[in-house]
DNA sequence: GCCGTTTTCGGCCCGACTGTTTTCAGTCG
């Protein structure tokens, strides 16, 4: 059984506790098992002493090695004995958690979706204790539509959304600051709400506001602190907005941020020193409330160095802000962007106004990175059109003094393994990226043949999107990452973060393994718009999640370290 | 169920909101 299957037994197990009543804690401690294998880089395989992991004690470490050795787990089935399956489905409607569905189980016989709404129809829901007209109807609502707690949503459709929001937010007048919060500003690839924190002296105003300006399906909650709705769309994504004072932002936005684990964790540490966090402050042994202007102070007033949201998982971060700075790479490390396309290929802009976008953007350099001639779909270059290329680059880049165009290329590597222009071409270029656009569903054996052959050609210095995935569209290619990556090892070729917001490959998990192989990393946005050159953000805050540090980044070099690498001889 | 440079027992982060209630339980994040 996978890292993944077991993580999902954990918190089916969990489920089940729930409903049977047990000790929230208990029910706590098997979602906190999971999460901790998950948070942990190693494979199964590699992990030799599971209660040594923080998180795992010696019963979630039992039922651990049980899935692991006979694939099932006798804790679990114990509970599907005396627990109908059926119940797990009422936990997925919004306001019913374990007691209730504990109480329409013992007192009305309920087992079921199906038996819930029989009951609620007949209207023997309202009579029990606890219960009454309005949560009958609302259940009964919840039936009818269908509704369920929100499901995971890949990033690139949250943040679409999230940057809709806001604009209307920006628009504004009585918000004098705002920013997302949660799983999306710590750059999760997956969510399953947005949320805003909003400092205003005007609370009610910008609620009106906001369910006028926005498309709103219902209103979930509302009040003074703050308000929750569901989105008209398709997919009713549920959005948090917490209304802050000035004081109080800062501490807001920290604790909205999370991850819930991590506020755990610095809770617990305040209250070593007998005070108390709020989202409003830290209440100090007096009774009095300190706030504070930013996220960074907060932490320098425990001693902390400053964490950026996406190393807030609740892992290790907490000791190692302790000792010093953490040295993660931050957006204004970033020097230039290394992959980018034109109209000479399928982008939307010429090379002249790409060129310029980048240099608006304060970057040092940027490399062309048309696509190659075998990509017809693309209008990839031929290797005439290709030269004439290296012409126009080399006359724009000329009206620069402080900022550099390079010329390269993004190579198809092809079906069998060949690449797509003679090594006497990729000569004449600055920069060579290679990358898979075809036979996708070819074995792993062969996709490992193609992308070893590349790594292995003296002029490619980058494989870009490594695993060929589209976030919430397609898998990617059968790529063995770990062996990509000792080959990129050997031969000294850069594996790349793609950030556009579509892809994120290489993901964080992985890029944390490319860092530790001492393989370089380039963080690119593959622009094919001016847009999409705003996806470096994204691509730095993935780079974060993974722990890189700026130096193994070669776009955060200087011009003349990045040429240096451009032109070495590659190990063989 | 997990955890401990004061602890191996007694805690476990903390608050908003709703619906059910006359002071609070349950759910949620």
């Amino acid at each position: 059984m996978n890292k993944k299957q077991i993580i999902n037994q954990l918190d089916t197990i969990a489920l089940y506790l729930e409903i049977k009543g047990e000790n929230s804690f208990k029910v706590a401690a098997y979602h906190r098992a999971g999460l901790a294998l998950e948070n942990d880089p190693r494979s199964m395989a590699d992990i030799d002493d599971l209660s040594k992991i923080k998180g795992i004690g010696k019963s979630t470490a039992q039922v651990i090695e049980e899935l692991m050795t006979r694939g099932e787990s006798s804790v679990l089935a114990a509970l599907e004995k005396e627990i109908p399956y059926g119940l797990l489905d009422l936990l997925r409607l919004p306001g019913l958690g374990g007691k209730k569905i504990g109480k329409l189980y013992r007192e009305l016989g309920v087992t079921s979706l199906d038996s819930l709404r029989d009951v609620c129809e007949h209207g023997k829901v309202h009579a029990l204790a606890g219960f009454g007209k309005k949560t009958e109807e609302h259940l009964l609502q919840a039936l009818n539509d269908q509704q369920q707690r929100p499901i995971v949503l890949p990033i690139p459709y949250m943040l679409d959304l999230s940057e809709k929001i806001a604009r209307v937010l920006k628009s504004m007048e009585s918000i004098s600051r705002f920013s997302h919060a949660g799983s999306l500003r710590r750059a999760k690839e997956k969510m399953k709400d947005l949320d805003f924190v909003i400092e205003t002296t005007d609370h009610e105003n910008v609620s009106e506001a906001l369910l006028e300006k926005l498309p709103i399906h219902e209103i979930v909650g509302r009040g003074d602190a703050k308000m929750t709705v569901l989105l008209d769309d398709p997919n009713r994504v549920s959005v948090d907005f917490r209304f802050a004072t000035v004081d109080s932002y800062a501490s807001m936005l920290l604790h909205f941020t999370g991850s819930k684990e991590h506020n755990v964790q610095l809770r617990r540490m305040a209250k070593e020193r007998n005070e108390k966090i709020s989202e409003y402050g830290v209440e100090m042994e007096d009774g009095t409330m300190r706030t504070f202007t930013t996220e960074a102070e907060f932490y320098r007033y425990f001693g902390l160095n400053f964490i950026p949201p996406q190393a807030r998982e609740g892992k290790d971060e907490l000791d190692r802000a302790k000792d010093g700075p953490l040295n993660l790479i931050q957006f204004s490390d970033i020097k230039g962007d290394l992959h980018m396309h034109s109209t000479w290929s399928d982008g939307s802009h010429t090379i002249a106004e790409m060129a310029e976008a980048m240099h608006a953007k304060g970057y040092a350099y940027a490399c062309l990175t048309d696509h190659s001639r075998s990509l017809r779909v693309a209008n990839g270059l031929s290797t005439e059109r290709l030269l004439k290329q290296i012409d126009e680059a080399a006359k724009i880049d000329d009206q620069y003094d402080d900022f550099t165009l390079f010329s390269g290329i993004e190579m198809d590597i092809l079906p069998d393994g060949s690449l797509d222009y003679p090594d006497e071409v990729l000569s004449r270029l600055d920069f060579v990226i290679a990358s898979i656009h075809s036979s996708f569903s070819q074995d792993q054996k062969q996709i490992m043949k193609r992308l070893e052959n590349a790594c292995r050609n003296p002029y490619v210095r980058l494989i870009a999107h490594p695993t060929g995935r589209m976030l919430g569209k397609r898998k990617g290619y059968a790529v063995d990452v770990n062996r990509l990556i000792q080959i990129a090892a050997e031969t000294g070729t850069a594996l790349e973060l793609n950030a556009s917001r579509f892809r994120l490959d290489l993901s964080s998990e992985w890029l944390g393994k490319v860092q530790d192989a001492g393989v370089k990393i380039a963080i690119d946005t593959d622009s094919h718009s001016l847009k999409m050159m705003d996806d470096m953000k994204l691509g730095v805050a993935t780079a974060i999640r993974a722990g890189i540090k700026p130096e193994n980044v070669i776009n955060t070099w200087p011009i003349d370290r990045l040429k240096q690498f451009f032109n070495q001889k590659k190990k063989f």
